[in-house]
DNA sequence: ATGGCCAATTTTATTGGA
């Protein structure tokens, strides 16, 4: 089974490299980000037509996830458990077979000390809260949009990036709390190299020039990580014409 | 040091992304 993720920084944009990437990477599973639209305006048909169920929870101009699978999505929670009907839409969990699968989009900060960035470690730590309280000696995927660096290695230029968001220190503890009862950042069970990443900025081409951050992650309980084979990342589609800013990651289990 | 590109809406500017 090919379990994907996918920041596509709007799913209605994206529409025309989305289908056609369905189709040749053939993934059974597909954690969406960034969907920039409200359930409604989702293109239910378009994915249906293409051989997917479909759950959404989308949220106007901003946020909003969704999960794509091949077979049936059971048990679907959208946000994390007790926060507000108008909260940002940054989460979907589902159980697909025997896995428990989550598509999240952690909150951007957009500077260290800012108010964005207060947000951003609330939200983790809350995110982080819920995570405590689901089963880890089962089949569990955490995927998506992190908006955090591990280490140096995921990080063009690090010394440019110290401590600045998406790479310091509050974020990368934050993100180790989430982990911390037992999720693995599955891509480095693979690979231990520098210099994979899984977005790079429109504004200095940095796919162009192979500037970009590793952000994008697959955090796996370990019966999930006994099943997994690889991990990879898509270059090809975040090459060629309107692509997103993000490359999809593939995990293949079993 | 700065800005650059892209998408959606508030649309011929603004906001947010990372």
């Amino acid at each position: 089974m090919k379990i994907a993720t996918w920041n596509v920084n709007s799913v209605r944009a994206r529409l025309p490299r989305l289908l056609p990437w369905l189709e040749t990477a053939q993934p059974d599973v597909v954690c969406l980000q960034e969907i920039k639209c409200l359930d409604e305006q989702f293109p239910r048909e378009a994915l249906e037509e293409a051989g997917y169920r479909v759950a959404t929870y989308g949220q106007k101009t901003y946020n909003g996830v969704a999960i794509l699978a091949k077979s049936r999505i059971d048990d679907v929670v959208r946000g994390i458990p007790g926060e507000s009907a108008d909260a940002q839409r940054r989460v979907i969990g589902a159980t697909i077979g025997d896995t428990l699968v989550f598509s999240v989009y952690v909150v951007n900060g957009e500077a260290v000390g800012s108010e964005k960035f207060a947000y951003k470690l609330d939200w983790m730590r809350r995110f982080a809260d819920y995570v405590r309280t689901l089963a880890f000696s089962e089949k569990l995927v955490i995927c998506g949009d992190f908006n955090v660096t591990f280490d140096d290695r995921d990080v063009y230029d690090p010394a440019a990036w110290r401590e600045k968001v998406l790479c310091s220190t509050p974020e990368r503890d934050a993100l180790k709390r989430v982990m911390e009862p037992g999720l693995v950042d599955a891509f480095r069970r693979f690979n231990e190299e520098p210099g994979h990443y899984t977005w790079w900025d429109f504004r200095t081409r940095g796919f162009q020039r192979k500037q970009g951050l590793r952000i994008d992650h697959f955090l796996m309980s370990e019966p999930a990580l006994a099943a997994t084979s690889a991990v990879e990342i898509d270059l090809v589609a975040r090459d060629g014409e309107t692509p997103s800013d993000h490359a999809p990651v593939i995990a293949t289990l079993g």
